[in-house]
DNA sequence: TGCGGGCTACGAGGGAATTCGTAGGATGCC
DNA sequence: GGCATCCTACGAATTCCCTCGTAGCCCGCA
């Protein structure tokens, strides 16, 4: 009968998220003209989505004026590395580096990009010194 | 009205592909034992469970003997492949490097793993000459 | 004051996901 | 044969996600 509720965000919402980390704080109105570009959606759907995404604590509104503006709650960060976590968890066996090598294999990465990741593991490399 | 179909497949889906990826090819019963230590659940939940996944292409199933048996249809590579695909186009603007970053920097890898994933990147970077 | 437009609240409605109950067929054992 | 057991098939029940229609409120303006 009950079905588990949806691990973080549905893909609806993620939409919603991913706007609003683009355009910050944003009424309906804005939000829904944005969207318009990607998939056509009627006012009170967008509306009704931040109302249950507020209750469900992924965005906070401010009603001080008569459109109320939401906000993402969580920085997108934050909420790539809860999804990465998940994800690491379901799907790669808790190994984040099983992940990152999977990533590294299948998708197509500049050698610009390649280089920043070195970066990374020269730091990683560093800060894990002497921590065993 | 409409729900956009879930993309690949959902939790409880993918609850059991791992549980086929682990075990190989199994019958109803060997699947719910084995679930039943995460997450106790009904014998026809889990056999209605494989008769979508069957009819949706997720896995195949060996009716030759009274029981059964069920295999996944995608190796887990592949699956792991799909996800990130998606994983990258919907939270990180489509960048596999974003995604590798933030992995990187959140999760714990060992020095021995970053070996490894440095010997990818040269990998990478000797195969990727020339591209931009 | 009355009208139009924009905004929020609320709830209906349909499809999907997940759960399981019940029926019916096969199988093995006494 | 008759019974217990195990299996599949099927569909009901429930919850969630997503969609939107309608109602009601407020504000500006003629």
């Amino acid at each position: 009968m009950a079905r588990r509720r949806t691990p973080i965000a549905t893909e609806a919402e993620l939409e919603l998220l991913r706007l609003l980390w683009s355009l910050g704080p944003s009424t309906v109105r804005e939000l829904r003209e944005a969207l318009a570009r990607l998939r056509p959606t009627g006012y009170t759907t967008v509306l009704k989505l931040l109302q249950i995404m507020a209750e469900r604590g992924l965005v906070r509104r401010d009603e001080s004026e008569r459109a109320h503006r939401y906000e993402a709650v969580a920085a997108e960060v934050e909420f790539q590395t809860r999804f990465l976590d998940h994800l690491t968890d379901s799907l790669f066996g808790g190994s984040t580096s099983r992940l990152v090598q999977r990533a590294l294999t299948d998708g197509a990465v500049s050698a610009e990009e390649l280089a920043e990741i070195r970066a990374l593991l020269d730091e990683a490399e560093g800060a894990g010194e002497g921590a065993s």
